[in-house]
DNA sequence: ACAATACAGTACCGATATAGTCCTATATAG
DNA sequence: CTATATAGGACTATATCGGTACTGTATTGT
C-alpha cells in the first residue's frame, strides 16, 4: 500500500489543524478532541513532533502546543520524517547477500534515487497548503520544490 | 518510514532481474537462487504478479516464468500495485468520525494528490530503467511521466 | 507555599499485518 | 505414467503499530 503509519496521518491533521492558527497555543486535549483521538495518542503525537521542534511546547498550567515556525515554513517532509524517521522506500541496504548472483543489488541505488524524488515531493508541499480545503495543484505536481536534493 | 514491504522490494529484484533476459523463463527456483530468497518465498511472489499479468507463466516440465511484456513496458507503478494493491498514502478516508470539528477531514483530498504525484513518479521508471545498474537521473529527476493524470 | 494544570519521558500491552512455509491440485514434457 | 513446475490456498511465528498508563517536572494562580 504504500502507506504512512496512522499516528502520521493524524500527526498531519493535527499539524494543519495548528497552522490554521500559528499563533494560538493548544493544549492536548483541545486537539486530541479536535481530530477526533485518544488525548494520550494526541500527547504523544505532540511529543514526537515537539522533539523535531516542528512545535513549541508551553507548560504549566496554560500550557500547550504551538508551531515552532510559519506554516508554510514547516513541510510534510519534515513531518513525516518527524513522525518516522528518514524517508525510504525500501530498506534493501542493510542486509548483504540480497541478489547473490550480482556483485550487489543493482536496484538499490535506483530504490534510492526513488525515495529523493518522493521526499522532494513531500517537500513541496506545506502545512499552509495542507490547511487549506482545496490544496493548490501546482504546489504538488509541479517540480518547484524549494530545496533540491544535495 | 514509508515503505514499500519487503515482498514488493523482492518483486522488483525479481522482476528487474528478469528484464535483462525478457525473452528468457525462469523457474522459481532459480530465481530464489538469484535474489536469495526461498523458494517458497520467490514463488508466491512470482504467482502474484502473474495473476497481474506482469509475467507470463508456462506449467510442466520446463515450466516457469518470462516477463508478459518488455521491460520498457512495465512501469514500478505496476509492479507496486500488483503487490500492494492500490498506491495511497494514507487510509484516512474510510473511518468517519475523524476530524470531529470540521464537516469532513480538509486535508484528505491532499493526500491524494500527493499519492497520484508519488504513483506518477513510480509510473515514470520501467523496469528496463531498475534493469540498469545506474538508473538515468532523468527518469526519476524530471516529470517526464507518460501517463498524465485525468 | 501549595495546589492545580499540562507537558516529558518511558514502559507496557493488545491487535494487526507481514514474512515465510507448507500442502494439495493441476498441467506439461518425455 | 512419472517427474517437474506452477496454482491456489491455509497456516504460523514474529514484528510492528496503535493505544494507554504511570511517574516526573515545570509553570501558574491562589
Amino acid at each position: 500500500m504504500l502507506r504512512l503509519s496512522k499516528l502520521t496521518d493524524y500527526g498531519t491533521a493535527i499539524l494543519s489543524f495548528m497552522a490554521r492558527n500559528p499563533e494560538q497555543s493548544y493544549s492536548a486535549a483541545e486537539v486530541a478532541q479536535t481530530v477526533g483521538v485518544g488525548v494520550s495518542t494526541a500527547s504523544k503525537i505532540l511529543k514526537m513532533v515537539a522533539r523535531k521542534d516542528l512545535v513549541q511546547s508551553i507548560r504549566g498550567t496554560h500550557g500547550g502546543y504551538r508551531l515552532a515556525r510559519a506554516p508554510d515554513e514547516i513541510s510534510l517532509a519534515e513531518v513525516v520524517e518527524a513522525m518516522e524517521g528518514p524517508i525510504g522506500i525500501t530498506e534493501c541496504g542493510r542486509r548483504a547477500g540480497l541478489c547473490a548472483r550480482e556483485d550487489g543489488c543493482r536496484v538499490r541505488g535506483n530504490w534510492q534515487r526513488l525515495g529523493l524524488a518522493i521526499r522532494r515531493t513531500l517537500d513541496g508541499v506545506s502545512l499552509a497548503d495542507m490547511a487549506r480545503p482545496e490544496m493548490d495543484p501546482e504546489a504538488v505536481d509541479g517540480n518547484r520544490s524549494r530545496h533540491r536534493a544535495p
